[in-house]
DNA sequence: TGCTTATATAATTATATGCCTATATACTAA
DNA sequence: TTAGTATATAGGCATATAATTATATAAGCA
């Protein structure tokens, strides 16, 4: 640690174990780039809405990511106030970028939320 | 990412979700600084001697930890191999360091490993 | 050899997780 | 108000997880 305070093991078990399925730290990796609803995660894992939302409500839950409506959408972003957002942020760095996923969400004219 | 490979979600995933488990998540804090053995975890956790066993054995199936029998005992160290040895690493540093417990382990005689 | 200690494995049980379908709620626009 | 779209919630089901007890394996030593 580097200037920074330690999170508590606690604390940090409960982010890490919802980074820990694959669906929502590929949804993490995509917020760390671009603010996303959750229609747009439903085209991007083929996945049923419902489904959709309880990972992001678990992820809401713990205040790792917010909410925001707009309009008739609900956009979710990462929280730079979450308690373990610095060590959220250093694991996604570790990850490949998702571009591929919003490119292909214009591709086929579902993206929603405007940056 | 600065210089470094991106490992892959999955891979991240396996490893993120033994490390969203409290007892792993300190086993693996307390790694970081000292190598240990199955007995002394089970001092430390006040927990079962198979919990201790299968606890370690996850982390050691995926190559997280590696062990090294030594007599009698078999110490576990950070596998520095590991594909997401560098991820481990950086989100241990966010995590206080755990010397209370092998201070309390000293204390009460039960420390085997040396290093 | 036989006893002790350390560790692993197997079987069981209770709980947690993740997905689904069905339904409710909330906003937009006609 | 009514229809359409976006999201949330409830309930059910199959699987995964973490703990336990009982037992097996392996090393050290008398």
């Amino acid at each position: 640690m580097i200037a920074k305070e330690a999170i508590s093991i606690d604390k940090a078990a409960t982010a890490l174990k919802l980074m820990g399925d694959k669906t929502r730290l590929t949804m993490l990796r995509i917020l760390a780039d671009h603010d996303c609803c959750v229609c747009e995660f439903v085209e991007i894992f083929d996945m049923s809405q419902p489904s959709v939302s309880q990972h992001v409500r678990k992820m809401k839950d713990i205040g790792m990511i917010k909410e925001q409506r707009r309009g008739q959408w609900i956009v979710y972003s990462l929280n730079e106030a979450f308690e373990s957002y610095d060590m959220i942020q250093s694991v996604l760095h570790h990850l490949p970028v998702q571009e591929h996923h919003l490119e292909e969400l214009i591709k086929k004219g579902k993206r929603i939320s405007c940056e």
